[in-house]
DNA sequence: AGTTTTCTGAAAGTCATTTTCAATTTCACT
DNA sequence: AGTGAAATTGAAAATGACTTTCAGAAAACT
């Protein structure tokens, strides 16, 4: 099931309607490439659906993160980010507090250490956040 | 060196001022044993200081963070909490999302893998932000 | 089609944080 | 100790991301 129908099952469920803006938004959201704020999204909205309200856009976001298409990110810069979760493909990320590059990671082993982490302190994990903030290699080469 | 004459070294090395309420905050934050906002230890000092406003405690946290007295912490709740930055003595944390209870961790086959991660992306961190959410053992055993 | 319920967009409200500004305090230099 | 430039303070206002309100529009069920 692809995350269109799989956004139509979810509202359907919460006993919420479909409409061409929620669509629109969806639709959009899922050829961003990189990390959007609601801003950022309904900005790129405009173009082409200049209707589009920023508090419909935000209200929107809020529900894909629900129903797992999207996850929130906050990278302490004082706005919400939102990125498609990618099937399975759980990351992290690397911030470059020169430039704001992004660079997304895995590492399982961090993983699992934190689940036993977790374990050690009879915790039961819902979510995590892992972010590395610093210099990307572009940034460190211009500042020497 | 300790920590309230690192602070005031700090001030003048940027031609600041040493003043009664900047010591006042101080001295109350470094007893504090938890992770205050603002308005914690603002509230706190009123006992005290009640003369000392709102903002001049936001400005001295500020301050703290900045000549590594303190650590911003950010747990997703919108507001920014403080801590005492322990001699040499990193930890992370596990944040329960039912009760707000918060224990810290700190794992150094963690720390490791996450240079390991920064260095194959030619990435320099500077800092770092680490938090598991989730349940307590006390919230799971109720909530069960 | 009619009815009920949910949605939408614009505007107003919220809340932590930040800025402004006039009065006060600090401190380097006499 | 006294002077004066520069920084600080507290109260109030401003900011900005986010959230709510509400009247008209759109969707879904029968
Ligand atoms: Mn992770
Ligand atoms: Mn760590
Ligand atoms: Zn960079
Ligand atoms: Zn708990």
């Amino acid at each position: 099931m692809d995350r269109i129908a799989l956004f139509n099952d979810y509202l359907h469920r919460q006993g919420l309607k479909n409409t061409s803006q929620r669509m629109a938004i969806l639709e959009r959201f899922l050829r961003s490439k990189s990390h959007y704020s609601t801003e950022d999204l309904y900005l790129k909205l405009r173009k082409d659906h200049p209707k589009i309200g920023y508090a419909t856009v935000h209200r929107t976001l809020k529900l894909l993160a629900e129903c797992g298409i999207a996850v929130e990110l906050n990278f302490g810069d004082g706005q919400t980010r939102y990125e498609p979760v990618k099937a399975d493909q759980h990351h992290d990320h690397l911030i470059c507090t020169s430039c704001g590059k992004i660079i997304e990671f895995s590492e399982p082993r961090i993983e699992n250490l934190q689940e036993q982490v977790a374990r050690q302190h009879d915790f039961i994990i819902h979510s995590h956040r892992h972010e590395l903030y610093g210099q990307c290699a572009k940034c460190a080469a211009e500042n020497r």
